[in-house]
DNA sequence: AAGGACTGTCGAAGCGCTTCGACGATGCGC
DNA sequence: GCGCATCGTCGAAGCGCTTCGACAGTCCTT
């Protein structure tokens, strides 16, 4: 192993030298950095990451704490994981996947060993027990998704996530101003709502309020992950509203894939009997057998806000807050004015 | 920050007898030992892992080098990190995620500052860098696949898979006891083949030989994951060949899924008129339209052994070498004996 | 009863780094 | 040309842990 006193001695300098010289903490001589540059060159000189943890008041480690669960979408997941990743490279910082059932411990038990220097939530819930540990512990953290019953404070803690509300009053708003006056919404699985994940409470929130300002019928169904539960949720849908012209999807890409399916059984065409739109989609929307008029969720937007504000907490501030990202719609032609 | 000396005072004793209590090297006599446990638990007390790792050889930590392929499934992706982390989690290990694009340079740095103790590399190529990577820093290592040219050297370092050869012969093996003459197989993208993936190779070898000599005849194609590719690769496979009474799948789910479609929309029969054999299967194949006989990709298992063989060789075994599991097969009502 | 082999505990060294205070060298104003 | 900042470098302390050698005390063995 190389260490920094082989490297001070190869560039006949002391150590502290090195150490300034590669912290940049104090002023070094163009000619004696450029030495030491060499010496770190020539060894292939890498500093020891335990005795730089042990000394220095930080681990350049991040833990990403990702939870799985039986009804997650694990395409989404493995997104969001590899954003994080992605991003805490950039910034030289590494990532210890929490992943295990058992996350709350996990967290406690990289916090009191000092192994890394903050945390990144992802499958955030309304009363989720990673608020209090970090506090507790006064861990750098951020949550990607807003913890809290109200849907809003953010408990205190750093969070970003898409406005889901107003994404909701979005989608409404953009099938509403095409004429559409009854919607059918196919959402998430029940066992979402039944976690605590406060994003599909804020979606629907925010669709119901825009429809009911606009005077437009909604008719909600949340079928769950079984064969064949989303077709029969759909035609549900439409045969118990026949004057509805227009659906919107806040679901996962395979429920929506089956649910294209059926409308091409059922002989519908997109967009002339049926309108169609994809609310904060974690997948492509143009690849899909009927392109479909999406809000893309900015994942890699919220991964990369998450672990900067996490480190930006790492130096000191005390960065907290929601950060709420303002949804944007995207056109892909299933979006038309409903016939007559 | 509670220290080890912390726990020392509190019990009583100095802080090397506290470190022989945790660390179980030396004698402790059974109320000293009470003492210090209860210490411990009162001042909640966590080793800091900085200084664990410069002090002592180990840092508990492993990296899972999980380099993501355009063309790659992300589920099985995912299950395999999953399955790494929660073993590695079993033998109080973590897991440092390497996942960005240059892989080599990140097992390079974490293995030049004494980041971690090992590496499990996914998405193993024949010709693979990290072994170099490994091999020169005599970085303990498993691969989850095998590398090299030949395909079952493992080029010297520790490497676990299934028998994708002897996968193959028992897929054509299955069909063929059941009486099949003539069996197509729809296998992964080109992309696979072209970016070095050795295991479907493997597989291809073991198919071909085995129909070889029994006197099959075999029709392989390898659609890209272009939408409608796979339907139209299957039907190319059953016009070209009237006489094919079976077909295997080598591929991933949603390719499956799409041909399964077009089985039913071409009104065939499962397993009447077409038998179907899921080989390596990723997936749950009970869950699908069309449930198939398969030989699973024992995914948890390949991953234990590969976490396991890393940690034998942390703690000093030269645990090199190949090791290959063999495939069994599970029957869900997809192959039965040809009409006529 | 004396010697030897264990047992259980302790003190101290040292892992590789960061950082503080010290200090000679240099440049500045007067 | 003197004192005074400033600059660049150094030595040493210390981060919290593991581990080695030392050494009382205990228990056999003879």
């Amino acid at each position: 192993m190389v260490t920094i006193s082989d490297v001070a001695k190869a560039a006949g300098v002391s150590i502290s030298t090195v150490s300034y010289a590669l912290s940049g903490k104090r002023a070094i001589t163009a000619s004696t950095r450029t030495r030491i540059e060499a010496a770190i060159r020539e060894l292939d000189y890498e500093p020891n990451a335990g005795a730089r943890m042990l000394a220095g008041a930080t681990t350049n480690i991040l833990a990403l704490s990702a939870p799985i669960h039986a009804d997650g979408h694990l395409p989404t997941h493995m997104r969001f994981v590899t954003a994080v990743v992605d991003t805490a490279r950039k910034h030289d910082y590494d990532v210890l996947l929490l992943a295990t059932d058992d996350d709350v411990s996990g967290i406690r038990r990289v916090a009191a060993s000092s192994l890394v220097d903050g945390v990144v939530a992802m499958g955030v819930k309304n009363h989720d027990e990673r608020v209090d540990v970090v506090r507790r512990a006064a861990l750098p953290a951020a949550f990607i998704g807003i913890p809290g019953e109200d849907g809003h404070s953010g408990d205190g803690v750093a969070c970003v996530d898409l406005d889901f509300e107003l994404a909701g009053r979005l989608a409404v708003t953009t099938l509403a101003e095409a004429g559409h006056r009854s919607i059918g919404v196919v959402g998430h699985p029940p066992t979402y709502l039944a976690r605590g994940t406060g994003f599909v409470q804020r979606f629907n929130l925010g669709l119901e309020a825009e429809a009911a300002a606009r005077g437009i019928r909604i008719a909600v169904v949340s079928p769950t992950l079984a064969r064949g539960a989303a077709e029969r949720a759909f035609d549900e849908l439409l045969d118990a509203s026949p004057e509805m012209t227009a659906v919107i999807f806040h679901c996962n890409e395979p429920v929506v894939e089956s649910v294209l399916r059926r409308i091409r059984e059922r002989g519908l065409d997109v967009p002339r009997d049926l309108s169609l739109f994809a609310a904060c989609a974690s997948y492509d929307t143009s690849h899909l057998v009927i392109p479909l008029d999406c809000i893309p969720l900015p994942l890699d937007l919220m991964c990369r806000i998450a672990v900067e504000s996490a480190l930006r907490q790492v130096r000191g501030a005390d960065a907290l807050g929601v950060e709420l990202i303002t949804p944007v719609t995207e056109n892909r032609g299933s979006v038309a004015r409903p016939r007559l």
